[in-house]
DNA sequence: TCATACCCGACTGCTATAGTCGTATTAATT
DNA sequence: AATTAATACGACTATAGCAGTCGGGTATGA
Protein backbone atom coordinates (compact mmCIF):
# COMPACT_ATOMS: atom_id res chain seq x y z
CA UNK A 1 0.00 0.00 0.00
CA UNK A 2 1.28 3.68 -0.80
CA UNK A 3 4.43 1.89 -2.85
CA UNK A 4 6.11 3.57 -5.26
CA UNK A 5 7.08 1.34 -7.99
CA UNK A 6 10.68 0.10 -8.82
CA UNK A 7 10.25 1.04 -12.20
CA UNK A 8 10.58 4.72 -10.66
CA UNK A 9 12.99 3.66 -8.00
CA UNK A 10 15.02 2.91 -11.10
CA UNK A 11 14.91 5.35 -12.76
CA UNK A 12 15.92 7.71 -10.07
CA UNK A 13 18.52 5.90 -9.01
CA UNK A 14 19.91 5.78 -12.43
CA UNK A 15 19.26 9.30 -12.91
CA UNK A 16 21.32 10.23 -10.00
CA UNK A 17 24.31 8.34 -11.09
CA UNK A 18 24.22 9.87 -14.34
CA UNK A 19 23.99 13.25 -13.28
CA UNK A 20 26.61 12.80 -11.11
CA UNK A 21 28.99 11.94 -14.33
CA UNK A 22 27.88 14.66 -16.12
CA UNK A 23 28.44 14.09 -19.55
CA UNK A 24 30.27 10.93 -19.64
CA UNK A 25 28.22 8.32 -20.87
CA UNK A 26 26.91 5.70 -18.99
CA UNK A 27 25.86 2.40 -20.05
CA UNK A 28 22.96 0.36 -19.00
CA UNK A 29 25.08 -2.17 -17.93
CA UNK A 30 27.19 -0.16 -15.83
CA UNK A 31 24.22 1.24 -13.99
CA UNK A 32 22.58 -2.22 -13.90
CA UNK A 33 25.72 -4.09 -12.25
CA UNK A 34 26.70 -1.29 -9.90
CA UNK A 35 23.24 -1.06 -8.07
CA UNK A 36 21.85 -4.88 -8.65
CA UNK A 37 19.09 -4.03 -10.56
CA UNK A 38 17.67 -6.48 -13.66
CA UNK A 39 19.40 -5.21 -16.92
CA UNK A 40 16.90 -5.65 -19.22
CA UNK A 41 13.71 -3.83 -16.68
CA UNK A 42 16.53 -1.01 -16.64
CA UNK A 43 17.15 -0.94 -20.37
CA UNK A 44 13.21 -0.38 -20.74
CA UNK A 45 13.08 2.01 -18.16
CA UNK A 46 16.17 4.01 -19.64
CA UNK A 47 14.63 3.75 -23.04
CA UNK A 48 11.03 5.47 -21.41
CA UNK A 49 13.06 7.92 -20.39
CA UNK A 50 15.12 8.90 -23.61
CA UNK A 51 11.36 8.84 -25.29
CA UNK A 52 10.36 11.34 -22.86
CA UNK A 53 13.39 13.41 -23.42
CA UNK A 54 14.66 13.07 -19.64
CA UNK A 55 17.80 11.55 -21.23
CA UNK A 56 19.60 11.57 -24.21
CA UNK A 57 20.73 8.01 -25.72
CA UNK A 58 23.74 7.23 -28.14
CA UNK A 59 24.16 4.27 -29.94
CA UNK A 60 26.67 1.71 -30.86
CA UNK A 61 29.62 0.67 -28.80
CA UNK A 62 30.85 3.40 -25.95
CA UNK A 63 27.79 4.62 -26.36
CA UNK A 64 24.98 5.14 -23.21
CA UNK A 65 22.98 7.56 -21.94
CA UNK A 66 23.59 11.34 -20.35
CA UNK A 67 21.00 13.45 -18.16
CA UNK A 68 19.15 15.74 -20.70
CA UNK A 69 16.62 17.99 -18.81
CA UNK A 70 17.12 20.52 -16.28
CA UNK A 71 15.99 18.22 -13.59
CA UNK A 72 15.89 20.71 -11.17
CA UNK A 73 12.98 22.15 -13.00
CA UNK A 74 10.91 19.12 -13.07
CA UNK A 75 8.33 17.91 -10.15
CA UNK A 76 8.02 14.41 -8.88
CA UNK A 77 4.17 14.65 -10.16
CA UNK A 78 5.60 15.40 -13.44
CA UNK A 79 7.88 12.74 -13.63
CA UNK A 80 5.88 9.71 -11.54
CA UNK A 81 3.24 10.97 -13.79
CA UNK A 82 5.39 10.61 -16.99
CA UNK A 83 6.48 7.45 -15.72
CA UNK A 84 3.44 5.47 -14.43
CA UNK A 85 0.31 7.31 -15.53
CA UNK A 86 -1.77 9.53 -13.23
CA UNK A 87 -1.07 9.30 -9.09
CA UNK A 88 -4.16 8.52 -7.11
CA UNK A 89 -4.82 7.35 -3.53
CA UNK A 90 -8.58 6.07 -5.22
CA UNK A 91 -9.69 5.15 -8.35
CA UNK A 92 -12.13 8.09 -8.05
CA UNK A 93 -8.87 10.42 -8.46
CA UNK A 94 -8.26 9.09 -11.89
CA UNK A 95 -11.29 8.03 -13.53
CA UNK A 96 -15.34 7.67 -12.92
CA UNK A 97 -15.95 4.11 -13.03
CA UNK A 98 -16.56 3.88 -9.40
CA UNK A 99 -19.71 1.69 -8.83
CA UNK A 100 -19.86 3.14 -5.16
CA UNK A 101 -19.63 6.74 -6.64
CA UNK A 102 -23.30 7.89 -6.30
CA UNK A 103 -23.43 6.65 -2.62
CA UNK A 104 -19.75 6.86 -1.49
CA UNK A 105 -19.79 9.01 1.76
CA UNK A 106 -15.73 9.44 2.23
CA UNK A 107 -15.10 10.95 -1.31
CA UNK A 108 -14.71 14.35 -0.34
CA UNK A 109 -12.25 13.96 2.17
CA UNK A 110 -10.47 11.33 0.55
CA UNK A 111 -10.26 13.70 -2.32
CA UNK A 112 -8.78 16.47 0.11
CA UNK A 113 -5.91 13.76 1.52
CA UNK A 114 -4.84 12.81 -2.01
CA UNK A 115 -4.29 16.37 -3.10
CA UNK A 116 -2.27 17.19 -0.07
CA UNK A 117 0.05 14.23 -1.22
CA UNK A 118 0.03 15.37 -4.73
CA UNK A 119 1.28 18.10 -3.41
CA UNK A 120 3.90 17.28 -1.75
CA UNK A 121 5.27 15.86 -4.86
CA UNK A 122 4.58 18.77 -6.54
CA UNK A 123 7.03 20.89 -4.08
CA UNK A 124 9.77 18.23 -4.28
CA UNK A 125 12.53 18.35 -7.97
CA UNK A 126 13.35 15.39 -9.50
CA UNK A 127 16.63 17.20 -8.94
CA UNK A 128 16.43 17.25 -4.79
CA UNK A 129 16.24 13.45 -5.38
CA UNK A 130 19.43 13.20 -7.59
CA UNK A 131 22.01 15.55 -6.26
CA UNK B 1 0.69 2.76 -7.26
CA UNK B 2 0.54 5.11 -4.21
CA UNK B 3 -3.40 3.68 -3.66
CA UNK B 4 -5.11 2.57 -0.64
CA UNK B 5 -6.81 -0.75 -0.36
CA UNK B 6 -10.22 -1.35 -1.07
CA UNK B 7 -10.00 -2.95 2.36
CA UNK B 8 -9.42 0.87 4.12
CA UNK B 9 -12.21 2.46 1.49
CA UNK B 10 -14.75 0.01 2.81
CA UNK B 11 -13.46 0.95 6.30
CA UNK B 12 -13.80 4.26 6.04
CA UNK B 13 -17.10 3.73 4.47
CA UNK B 14 -18.57 1.64 7.47
CA UNK B 15 -17.18 3.54 10.44
CA UNK B 16 -18.79 6.56 8.47
CA UNK B 17 -22.16 5.08 8.24
CA UNK B 18 -21.97 3.46 11.89
CA UNK B 19 -20.76 6.96 13.50
CA UNK B 20 -24.04 8.65 11.64
CA UNK B 21 -26.12 6.00 13.52
CA UNK B 22 -24.47 6.44 17.02
CA UNK B 23 -25.95 3.72 19.33
CA UNK B 24 -28.36 2.11 16.67
CA UNK B 25 -26.81 -0.76 15.50
CA UNK B 26 -25.41 -1.39 11.86
CA UNK B 27 -25.23 -5.19 9.97
CA UNK B 28 -23.02 -6.18 7.56
CA UNK B 29 -25.33 -6.27 5.15
CA UNK B 30 -26.91 -3.40 5.57
CA UNK B 31 -23.55 -1.25 5.03
CA UNK B 32 -22.83 -3.88 1.92
CA UNK B 33 -26.04 -3.23 0.45
CA UNK B 34 -26.22 0.19 0.83
CA UNK B 35 -22.84 1.05 -0.61
CA UNK B 36 -22.03 -1.97 -3.01
CA UNK B 37 -19.91 -3.35 -1.28
CA UNK B 38 -19.13 -7.80 -1.05
CA UNK B 39 -20.72 -8.47 1.89
CA UNK B 40 -17.87 -11.14 3.03
CA UNK B 41 -15.24 -8.81 2.28
CA UNK B 42 -16.56 -6.12 4.34
CA UNK B 43 -17.40 -8.94 6.94
CA UNK B 44 -13.94 -10.02 7.53
CA UNK B 45 -12.61 -5.90 7.53
CA UNK B 46 -15.71 -5.46 10.24
CA UNK B 47 -14.51 -8.36 12.26
CA UNK B 48 -10.95 -6.89 11.96
CA UNK B 49 -12.25 -3.91 13.30
CA UNK B 50 -13.83 -5.47 15.94
CA UNK B 51 -10.66 -7.58 17.04
CA UNK B 52 -8.70 -3.81 17.35
CA UNK B 53 -11.76 -1.95 19.31
CA UNK B 54 -12.58 0.31 17.02
CA UNK B 55 -16.13 -0.88 16.53
CA UNK B 56 -18.10 -3.68 19.21
CA UNK B 57 -19.86 -6.49 17.85
CA UNK B 58 -23.44 -7.81 19.16
CA UNK B 59 -24.24 -11.37 17.99
CA UNK B 60 -27.73 -12.45 17.15
CA UNK B 61 -31.12 -11.55 15.46
CA UNK B 62 -30.85 -7.85 15.57
CA UNK B 63 -27.25 -7.75 15.54
CA UNK B 64 -24.62 -5.51 14.24
CA UNK B 65 -21.89 -2.79 15.12
CA UNK B 66 -21.59 0.35 16.44
CA UNK B 67 -18.11 2.55 16.77
CA UNK B 68 -16.23 2.33 19.53
CA UNK B 69 -13.14 4.27 19.81
CA UNK B 70 -13.37 8.08 20.00
CA UNK B 71 -12.43 7.93 16.32
CA UNK B 72 -11.45 11.90 16.46
CA UNK B 73 -8.42 10.67 18.90
CA UNK B 74 -7.24 8.13 15.90
CA UNK B 75 -4.59 9.36 13.61
CA UNK B 76 -4.68 7.67 10.14
CA UNK B 77 -1.07 6.39 10.29
CA UNK B 78 -2.59 4.59 13.30
CA UNK B 79 -5.66 3.36 11.72
CA UNK B 80 -4.00 2.33 8.58
CA UNK B 81 -1.34 0.23 10.15
CA UNK B 82 -3.66 -1.33 11.99
CA UNK B 83 -5.63 -2.48 9.25
CA UNK B 84 -2.94 -2.85 6.67
CA UNK B 85 0.74 -3.28 8.37
CA UNK B 86 3.71 -0.74 8.43
CA UNK B 87 3.35 2.56 5.50
CA UNK B 88 6.32 2.99 3.46
CA UNK B 89 6.81 3.96 -0.15
CA UNK B 90 9.96 1.62 -0.75
CA UNK B 91 10.35 -1.29 0.97
CA UNK B 92 13.65 -0.17 2.92
CA UNK B 93 11.16 2.24 5.08
CA UNK B 94 9.18 -1.05 6.19
CA UNK B 95 12.38 -3.52 6.10
CA UNK B 96 15.79 -3.74 5.58
CA UNK B 97 16.80 -6.66 3.35
CA UNK B 98 16.86 -4.51 0.05
CA UNK B 99 19.81 -5.66 -1.95
CA UNK B 100 20.23 -2.52 -3.66
CA UNK B 101 20.78 -1.18 0.24
CA UNK B 102 24.55 -0.81 0.77
CA UNK B 103 24.97 0.95 -2.56
CA UNK B 104 22.08 2.45 -2.97
CA UNK B 105 22.06 6.27 -4.17
CA UNK B 106 18.75 7.76 -3.36
CA UNK B 107 17.54 6.38 0.28
CA UNK B 108 17.76 8.97 2.00
CA UNK B 109 15.90 11.68 0.08
CA UNK B 110 13.33 8.88 -0.39
CA UNK B 111 13.43 8.10 3.28
CA UNK B 112 12.53 11.95 3.41
CA UNK B 113 9.67 11.93 1.47
CA UNK B 114 8.08 9.08 3.17
CA UNK B 115 8.31 10.85 6.11
CA UNK B 116 6.48 14.00 4.79
CA UNK B 117 3.68 11.52 3.61
CA UNK B 118 3.34 9.94 7.24
CA UNK B 119 3.14 13.50 8.31
CA UNK B 120 0.30 14.23 6.20
CA UNK B 121 -1.85 10.91 7.95
CA UNK B 122 -0.27 11.59 10.99
CA UNK B 123 -2.39 14.78 11.14
CA UNK B 124 -5.45 13.40 9.66
CA UNK B 125 -7.87 12.25 12.16
CA UNK B 126 -10.16 9.04 11.10
CA UNK B 127 -12.88 11.40 12.83
CA UNK B 128 -12.63 13.86 10.32
CA UNK B 129 -13.14 11.62 6.86
CA UNK B 130 -16.25 9.90 8.93
CA UNK B 131 -18.06 13.16 10.26
C1' DT C 1 -35.77 -24.30 17.60
C1' DC C 2 -35.29 -21.44 13.98
C1' DA C 3 -33.52 -17.62 11.73
C1' DT C 4 -30.24 -14.07 11.71
C1' DA C 5 -26.25 -12.19 12.57
C1' DC C 6 -21.22 -12.33 13.88
C1' DC C 7 -16.65 -15.26 13.68
C1' DC C 8 -12.82 -17.16 11.21
C1' DG C 9 -9.67 -19.69 8.44
C1' DA C 10 -8.86 -21.53 4.00
C1' DC C 11 -9.34 -21.05 -0.54
C1' DT C 12 -9.64 -19.05 -5.41
C1' DG C 13 -9.22 -15.33 -8.78
C1' DC C 14 -7.50 -11.20 -10.59
C1' DT C 15 -4.55 -7.59 -11.83
C1' DA C 16 -0.72 -4.67 -11.64
C1' DT C 17 3.89 -5.04 -11.31
C1' DA C 18 8.22 -7.27 -12.18
C1' DG C 19 11.17 -9.48 -14.96
C1' DT C 20 12.69 -12.14 -19.47
C1' DC C 21 13.47 -13.03 -24.31
C1' DG C 22 14.15 -12.50 -29.21
C1' DT C 23 15.13 -9.69 -32.78
C1' DA C 24 16.39 -5.46 -34.99
C1' DT C 25 19.23 -1.37 -35.41
C1' DT C 26 23.17 1.62 -34.78
C1' DA C 27 27.93 2.85 -34.84
C1' DA C 28 32.83 2.50 -33.03
C1' DT C 29 36.77 -0.44 -33.59
C1' DT C 30 39.80 -3.34 -35.99
C1' DA D 1 33.87 -5.30 -44.26
C1' DA D 2 33.30 -7.84 -40.14
C1' DT D 3 32.88 -7.77 -35.44
C1' DT D 4 31.24 -6.22 -31.36
C1' DA D 5 28.92 -3.48 -27.97
C1' DA D 6 25.52 -0.78 -27.30
C1' DT D 7 20.39 1.03 -27.68
C1' DA D 8 15.22 0.01 -29.33
C1' DC D 9 11.17 -2.38 -28.69
C1' DG D 10 7.38 -5.47 -28.65
C1' DA D 11 5.79 -9.77 -26.88
C1' DC D 12 5.93 -12.85 -23.49
C1' DT D 13 6.00 -15.11 -18.65
C1' DA D 14 6.11 -14.98 -13.61
C1' DT D 15 5.03 -13.26 -9.13
C1' DA D 16 2.81 -11.24 -5.40
C1' DG D 17 -0.36 -8.58 -3.17
C1' DC D 18 -4.93 -7.65 -3.15
C1' DA D 19 -9.80 -8.74 -3.84
C1' DG D 20 -13.30 -11.66 -3.30
C1' DT D 21 -15.61 -16.39 -2.09
C1' DC D 22 -16.80 -20.38 0.56
C1' DG D 23 -17.74 -23.54 4.26
C1' DG D 24 -18.39 -24.41 8.72
C1' DG D 25 -18.82 -22.51 13.35
C1' DT D 26 -20.94 -19.77 17.41
C1' DA D 27 -24.17 -16.64 19.70
C1' DT D 28 -28.74 -14.96 20.68
C1' DG D 29 -33.31 -12.92 20.13
C1' DA D 30 -37.96 -14.16 18.82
Amino acid sequence: MLKLTRKLEYALIALRHMQDKGDVLSSTKEIADMYLIPQELLAKTLQQMARLNYIKAAQGPQGGYRVLKGLTEISMTQFMEDLEGPIGIVDCNINSDCIQLDNCNIRMPLKQINSNIRAIFNEIRVGDITS
